[in-house]
DNA sequence: CTACCATCCTGGTTGC
DNA sequence: TGCAACCAGGATGGTA
């Protein structure tokens, strides 16, 4: 689930419970996961500073008093929270557990095991496969209606597939994709490569926009989202028509339409939520 | 090279 | 109520 203000969100809850502290003890709990944790993340990890932490489209990277960065990519229902109880025994799903020197605990949750821990090393982080190919920030400056057209030109899949493809621009998901393309006004099947540079800027607009107002909201929160203290985000309450299939949009209601406007379709596999009126192509 | 599809998992929801 | 089928926010690797 976790997309990129989710992740935000999650990132910005550990900075508290572990910049500027050291890593007491690491223990995994799984072996078996579909990216087996590295074997050497005990002896990289225990007794390390946490410098500073970032974020990287939906991955978060702790940086340390070394080379190593720690990568943490939620997958679908992953979970990072902070621990104090004293007597905190793992669940079922907690995967890796990072002990501060403040005794705190950093648990790595992911019931479907679709995320992933890893190591890089700082100077080589940009040539490994998961950051090699990676488009552009979507709230940095570098991403802009020119270079998404650029990005965009030739292709012939629709706008909603290529969003998210994370080489064209990274971070965004299928719900974030969905809210994005209906503030824009454009049709989730247009042609990528055929939107005019005028509609690209209202979508890169939106884009922005909607990221930037899901962090403030603390992210969403559907099924598994908890930010890393484990409240909820709130910006589900916001969505225009993600999973809102049979009722009216926002905008069609403020003209005064009264019929259900919100469609579901499928596209490669994925639902697309959209206002058959406002976004016709 | 692009595009399409299946697949990795568990758990919650839906429908009979 | 019980159970099976279906569905879910992501990324990747194979095939066409």
């Amino acid at each position: 689930m976790p997309e990129l203000p989710e992740v935000e969100t999650v990132m910005r809850g550990l900075e508290p419970a572990m910049m500027n502290k050291e890593i007491k003890h690491v223990q995994k709990r799984r072996p078996d996961l579909r990216i087996p944790f590295p074997e050497n993340l005990e002896k990289a990890l225990e007794g390390r500073a946490v410098q500073s932490l970032t974020r990287r489209a939906k991955y978060i990277l702790v940086h340390f008093d070394s080379d190593d960065v720690l990568v943490i990519h939620l997958g679908m229902s992953g979970r990072v929270l902070i621990v104090s109880d004293d007597d905190y025994q793992p669940e079922k799903h907690d995967h890796l557990i990072l002990t501060m020197n403040d005794g705190t605990h950093i648990v790595y949750n992911d019931p479907r095991r679709f995320g992933m821990v890893f190591l890089v090393s700082q100077d080589g982080m940009l040539s490994h496969k998961a950051f090699k190919d990676m488009g552009s920030e979507p709230l940095g400056n570098d991403f802009n209606a020119p270079i998404l057209k650029e990005r965009l030109k030739g292709k012939k899949t629709s706008i909603k597939q290529a969003l998210l493809d994370q080489r064209v621009v990274c971070g965004l998901g299928n719900i974030y994709v969905c809210e994005a393309l209906y503030e824009a006004g454009i049709s989730p099947k247009a042609l990528a490569g055929s939107i005019s540079l005028p509609r690209l800027e209202i979508l890169t607009r939106k884009i922005k926009d909607v990221l930037a107002r899901a962090i403030k909201a603390g992210g969403s929160s559907l099924k598994d989202f908890r930010q890393a203290d484990g409240e909820l985000g709130y910006f589900q309450h916001s969505f225009l028509v993600y999973d809102r299939e049979g009722h009216v949009c926002k905008g069609c209601k403020e003209e005064g339409y009264d019929k259900p406007c919100v469609k579901r379709i499928v596209q490669s596999g994925r639902s697309t939520f959209y206002c058959m009126r406002r976004q016709k192509r």
